[in-house]
DNA sequence: CTGCAATAGTTGGGAGTTAAACTATTCTGC
DNA sequence: GCAGAATAGTTTAACTCCCAACTATTGCAG
């Protein structure tokens, strides 16, 4: 589980090489002030930071997000529940067995149409989301630690401008994307 | 077990279904006002944006930075190359097999250390590697004007203390770690 | 009712990732 | 030297993801 995330020199000692070296000393070169790269460095390491926080529960953090969404949405589908979680719907369906296997989540057939499942959580998936978002409090608590409570919220406002900016480029520069 | 989405979180109790709705009409709860959600929103949406500004280049995304280190880094070894790049190094060998076999990388071995390789860019690697980086500015460029280009310099600042101050938890939280 | 488009969910293929086991080589201590 | 630890790279298995094709159901002409 341990990954080796050894770039961006930005702390720790024996910092001679300023220039444009990191502490493995190799020259990212442009990469340097890239903003792609260093986003997936940070979800990366974000994503790892709340895999620690939350080990010892029997759940991957990607699950959480699923149940997070269903118990805030209970008898949402499958299709709108994988657009709120940006993801294709397909990617849903072997998290989703899981999670009933489980029984942590229940899929019950609408008689109104027999095509889509309403998704519930059962006390269990409650529980669990319950614990999941002590998890996720102190992982946010540590991330305003570090970036100040006050640039979270700058940087988050960043954030979901690049987000919203760059999925319009997509629609206006030809890749297709169904609305709603 | 590690590479999907990351979530972090705190939030308000409230559960009802037809209310205060993101753009799909889904409640995102506390998801709405967290890092790591928009952390892998920001990452996807601008991998998709650079991959839009360099279509019609016969590469994918993910192998530029491998070409752009290999490129500022002659001679560099994969381990080394993978830690800069942060992913594990075994899932370096197929992109470098890839690389090798369209001759835009070469793989030297050396007779001081017969088990490690020195990487370096053939002449079309080195090509490629500059109409990559046409695109990428062209992209960054793009970034720029979204965010604002005075933005962003404490955007990339914010990400790179978020990376550092994470990846220095990982190792106060016990996961153990090779030293460096 | 019949035919056909649209929708919900599943399946399969390909790409990318990690962790663990493995091979080959180098290093260390005796 | 030689045994054993450490290191460089590869392989394998399992996982997540997307996209495209598929099945089943619904809705809508006609």
């Amino acid at each position: 589980m341990v990954a080796e995330l050894n770039i961006l020199g930005n702390g720790p000692a024996r910092t001679r090489r300023t220039e444009a070296k990191a502490s493995s000393g190799v020259d990212l070169g442009p990469l340097e002030g890239w903003i792609g790269f260093h986003l997936r460095l940070a979800q990366n390491a974000s994503f790892q930071a709340f895999a620690r926080e939350a080990r010892g529960i029997d759940l991957s953090p990607g699950r959480f997000a699923v149940l997070m969404l269903i118990g805030r949405n209970p008898g949402i589908s499958q299709t709108a529940l994988s657009r709120a979680n940006a993801r294709d719907k397909s990617s849903l369906t072997p998290v989703l067995d899981d999670l009933e296997r489980r029984k942590l989540i229940k899929r019950t057939r609408t008689r109104r149409d027999r095509r889509s499942y309403q998704l519930t959580l059962t006390p269990a998936g409650d529980r669990l989301l319950q614990q999941l978002t002590a998890c996720a409090e102190r992982h946010d608590a540590n991330l305003d630690r570090i970036i100040g409570t006050k640039n979270k919220a700058r940087f988050l406002q960043t954030l979901k401008k690049l987000i919203a900016e760059l999925a319009g480029d997509e629609r206006a520069n030809g890749a297709s994307r169904e609305r709603d």
